[in-house]
Formats: C-alpha cells, structure tokens, sequence
DNA sequence: ACACATATTCTCATATTGAGCATAAGAGAG
DNA sequence: CTCTCTTATGCTCAATATGAGAATATGTGT
C-alpha cells in the first residue's frame, strides 16, 4: 500500500461575471468520477500543503491553469466536510475537506484554453430569476412536487413542519420571497430528489450517504430541474448566489463586476441579474446617487436609441463615509 | 520516519453566552505549544478522518470532552489555512487547516471539567466594548499608537493609505465606528505589533511567517492590548464577535443566548452586550414587539426595584412572516 | 415636425427611525 | 399614608427613507 494522504484539500472557485444581463459562472468539463461523464464542474483542485503558502494563492494557481482566468476579488465562502461527499472516498480515496470561494470578476474572452466556458447562472438554479415574474418551473414544477412532498409527512406534525419549511423556503402560503434563502432552497429540493444530485448522491441501499436529517429516498426522481454539476458544486453554487445576493446589501461589491465607466442602467441590470428581480429604476437611481456610491463623470454614452445616458464611475470616497454601503435591493418591481 | 498525515484539520469553537450583561466565551488552558505555556485557548480538537462523519459532530465531541458543554446553535465561521499559521509546522508537525465555528449557548455552571471557564469577550477585545462610551484604551492607547505607525509610513502615498485604514477600521477623522469591522480592528492591530501575538507570531529573523501584505516588522511592541491567547485563536474570536454583530441585525439568534421568557430589558442588555453599544430603550421596544419578535406572557417578573416588568417570550411565527428578522441596531446611544 | 425611446427630475403618500416627554406601578423611607 | 426613587410602558413629533409614478429632457430615425 502506497502512501497516500488521509485528507485531502479541496480548493473550488465559483467566479462569477455578468455579461448582457446574465450572471454567468465559469465552468469546466470534467471527465472523470463515477458518475455521469463529461459533468461540469467549479475549477478546482487540491491543496499541495507542502508548497501552497496560502488557501487563496493555491486557488489562484488551479484556476489560472484550467481556465486562464486571472481572480481579483475573492472571498472564502464555506468548507464542506461530510464523509463521503465525494462518492471517491467509498473506492478508498482520501477524506475530502472543500473549501470553497467566490470570486468576481469582469468576464473576459476565454482563450479556449482547455474547456472552460462561461454558463448562465440561471441555467443551474432556473427557480431563482424572478426578473419576468414568478418563474414558470417553480409553478409548474417545483410548488406541485413540493406539495405532494409535504402530504407524504408521516402524520400531522411532520406534514405542518415540511410545509412550513417549503413555505418558507419558496414563498408560499403568505411568505415573502426572501432572494437570499438559495442554499436552503437547493437544500431542500435536493432532500426531496428534485435535482438530479439527490437522485444520483441518494443510499441506493448503501445506507450510510443519507447525511441529511432524515434519510429520505428521492421521492420525485423523475424531475431534473435545472442543469446539474459535479460533485456538490451545484450545492456550492447555491452558496455562492446567495451570499453575493446578501453582501450586495450592505458591501459596494458590484463593482467588481462592473467597467471604470457605467450607466446606472448598466448598473442597475447588473444588480437585478444577481438578485434576480426587477428594480424601480428611479427609485434605484436616488439610492445610488444620493447614496454616494457613485458620482457622474460628465461624459455621455454613444446613444443606443433614446436619450445618451451620463457615465458614472464607483465613488470610492464612499468606503470612508459609509463603510457599510451597498446597492439595498429593498423592493422587487413587476414591470421595467 | 513514521507515517504522518501531511495534513491536520483543526478544529474550533467560539462558544458565546451572556451573563450579567457580559458577553462571554468558553476557554481552555492549554500547557503546550513553543509560546507561553498555559496560554487560554478555544477548545479545538483535529478531524479525525476515518471517524467523523461530519465536522460540526467532530466539533461537538472535542468540545464536550473539553468542557462538559453540549453545543446547540452551531454556525461555521471561516477556514484559515495560511502555511506556519501554528507554529508546530516549523518542527516538522504537519500542515495545518483550521475551521472555525461559532456557537451559542445559555451558559451553564461548568462541572470544573478540566480547565475550562467562562472569560469575558472584552478582556480580549477591550477596544470593542463601546457601552460606556468610547473606550479608554482606544483613546490612550491604540490612537496614538496607530499615528505613530501612520506617520511611519514610506512616502506621501504610503502614510494616506495607511490613514485610510486606520481611520476606516477605528473610526477616526469623521469616518463613523462600525461595531462588525472587528476583525479588520485585530489585523491591523496584529501588523502593527500591539497586540501579544503580532510580536510572537513575527518574523524574528526567519522570514517566512510574514503572511500580511507587508511583511511589517512590530513597531509597538511595548503595548500588549488585551488579553492574547494561543495561536490565531484571538483572530478566531474577533472573526467570531463581528459575524455574530452582523447576524443579530437580520437573524433572530438572540434568543438563542436567553431563556424561555425575558424581560425586555433583558433582551436589550443582551444585545448591547453584544453590539458593545447602548440602545434607545424606547425605540429598541417598539422595534422588537412591532416587529413581531416577542409577545407578552401576561407574566410579571418578581420585583426588582422598580414597576415590575412582563416577561416576553421569543414569537416563533416570525421565522414565517419575515424570514429575515432581526433586532436591528440602527444607532447607538450615549446615556442609558 | 413627428413619433419613439430612454434618461432624468420631481412629487406625494406612507413607513421607519431617532429622540424625548409623560404616565404607570412597584419598593422603601419618613 | 405620602413622598421619593426606580424601572416599565405609552405617546408624540420631527427627520428621513421608501415605494410608486407623473412630468420633463434629449437623443435617434422618418
């Protein structure tokens, strides 16, 4: 027997840009493991604790090797650690630790390095744009396997907790959405055998991968909402929209993502791609401007059909003013 | 050479209660380690991988083993993972990874299991407890400290960025005091030498452990603010108080750390503990009882000097109606 | 000149927040 | 029993923030 160490680091990276009004992440094609072949996947790879002086630095290395991407905002989201996340460790591979990130950046052609591309973000959750309205699959699909999830509680208590927790995960029964619940969300869909993870991770007589709390097999395994990944990283992905949807409250993060030079509109599209709603446009427009974010560059854009808009650029002034100040996403807009 | 894992997973508990209007932590003595001996600590334990099925139950473990104390709310806080972060990897110990978590409890009488007591969070963080106004040691000590380290800085442009910081992170020059800039406090406090673990943890020759953007050597090495503790443990600690500040805003976890029933003024010395501010008693009332957090019982609290006041208790509901309820703390009071 | 499209400015009703006054209800001193 | 002290609770008022939408400005293309 070879040595081999008993715990192996994980460092994976959910970087997000947003382009046209999508918040894309980048993903990799990812040939191995035991299931399905040819997943996607979160650029990743292990930590070399010998030679990474730094979780961030070794992050860094993998992702510029499998994508080319160079990352300039990174943030430490979660570790995940339960046995057998990753199904290797059943074949004998070492206990794996993930560590997990999110980093922004500004999208950039990819130099068709490897298989790296850039996929719509909604593409994996559709259930969390709200931008035209309440999405169809949350109606059509989600809500009536939600519900047939809940009657199958066994007895009363257990079904009044299954549907308070489906409410409040789905704003239903009078809940409000809450655009910040998205790992709670995938959570529960993926208990309840919505996504194909739950399906392909669930103890087909195994017994011990049920890690959540009550071991449930999938009940729904015939639905497939939203494209999977590898792995948890669909999971980790969950993770990563909801805490950016968070920090853009209360952290001018958004500009990360953004030019030197914007429109509030371009701003505001911007904004309403990660949280996936609409926002009243002069409402936003007060918010930021008075608000001190940003300040007008005197410039005009090159028109694009109505009136030229002014440029504006990220006030920086404000991280002393406001330390706390984001884009407050307060209310959602029906309409544009 | 013996078999020895290459990687150890480290891990640690913030453990946070409030009595006596204090906010307090459980710490451990721990004898080892190249430092001081007997430093305090958090109580912490390494992964085992073959055993543990999840982190948070490795946690729970280490930490009754240690302290006799069963966790409850339980709450990951950041992975820290630099190379020499202990300095055990030195001496050829193996590469440590150190998650942390936060947990809250109400504290309970500790059966003098091993070394394990209850100290309070501020005589670690003195600089953070604003409730009497700004803190002496913040004025007397830190201030002038810092301006000496501002001054200190190579260039015109150096000495305005290292302003920026300080005044950023401490409230100065007009920049207003943010109670969950905790961790950004110790950093800087930690560069610039005048905490213990600065001058311990520096580079005395050797010049690897300079981790900081700049690898500074420690200019104050005089002041010893606060009380240290072993490794990155106060880091750790100060991580912990600033998310726990930031949750209480939007998370109802205060009632995580009270009893069945309170008076309001309970409540609200509770959370000032935390927040190290005062609060408008009058306003912080309506906020919490408009807000749907607490209802009355109906119930008098045995006199204690004044009119007696209604014991409340923790409105389960609003996890339903507003998903996202905190205490808020909108401003800060100077008097009671 | 005119329709169209988008940008920008204002207005207005309604919450929310910050501050403080006023009243209520107990305990203890005289 | 009354006065004073102490804490609880209720209420007012101004300042500010938010949600919604009307009105006006300034381009492009016909």
């Amino acid at each position: 027997m070879t040595a081999r160490p008993a715990i192996e680091i994980g460092l994976n990276a959910v970087i997000v840009a947003v382009t046209d009004e999508e918040p894309r992440l980048l993903a990799v094609h990812r040939g191995d493991g035991p299931g399905a072949a040819n997943e996607l996947a979160l650029p990743s790879g292990p930590l070399d604790p010998a030679k990474d002086r730094t979780l961030e630095l070794a992050l860094g290395g993998w992702v510029r090797e499998q994508t080319g991407v160079e990352l300039g905002y990174v943030e430490q989201l979660y570790t995940f650690g339960n046995r057998f996340r990753d199904p290797r460790e059943r074949l004998g591979g070492p206990r794996g630790i993930s560590i997990a990130y999110l980093a922004l950046v500004r999208e950039a052609p990819l130099d068709g390095a490897a298989g790296a591309s850039w996929r719509s973000w909604y593409d994996f959750l559709p259930w969390e744009d709200w931008r035209d309205g309440r999405p169809w699959v949350l109606e059509r699909e989600i809500a009536p396997a939600l519900e047939r999830w809940v009657r199958r509680g066994a007895g009363r208590a257990a079904v009044a907790l299954r549907r308070e927790r489906a409410d409040i995960c789905f704003g239903q029964g009078g809940v409000p959405w809450n655009g910040e619940r998205v790992h709670d969300r995938f959570e529960l869909l993926y208990e309840v055998g919505l996504v194909a993870e739950g399906y392909r991770d669930a103890p087909h007589g195994t017994g011990d991968a049920a890690q959540g709390a009550e071991a449930l097999p999938p009940v729904d395994s015939g639905l497939r909402l939203g494209r999977p990944m590898a792995l948890d990283h669909r999971r980790i992905l969950a993770s990563a929209l909801g805490r950016l949807r968070g920090k853009l409250r209360y952290r001018p993060v958004i500009f990360e993502l953004l030019p030197g030079t914007f429109t509030l509109l371009l701003l505001q599209r911007t904004v309403e791609a990660l949280a996936g709603l609409r926002l009243h446009k002069q409402n936003f427009r007060r918010l930021v401007e008075q608000g001190g974010l940003v300040e007008g560059t005197g410039r005009l854009e090159a028109g694009t059909g109505g009136r030229p808009a002014e440029l504006f650029r990220f006030r920086r002034d404000v991280l002393r003013e406001r330390p706390a100040a984001g884009v407050g996403l307060p209310g959602l807009r029906s309409g544009g």
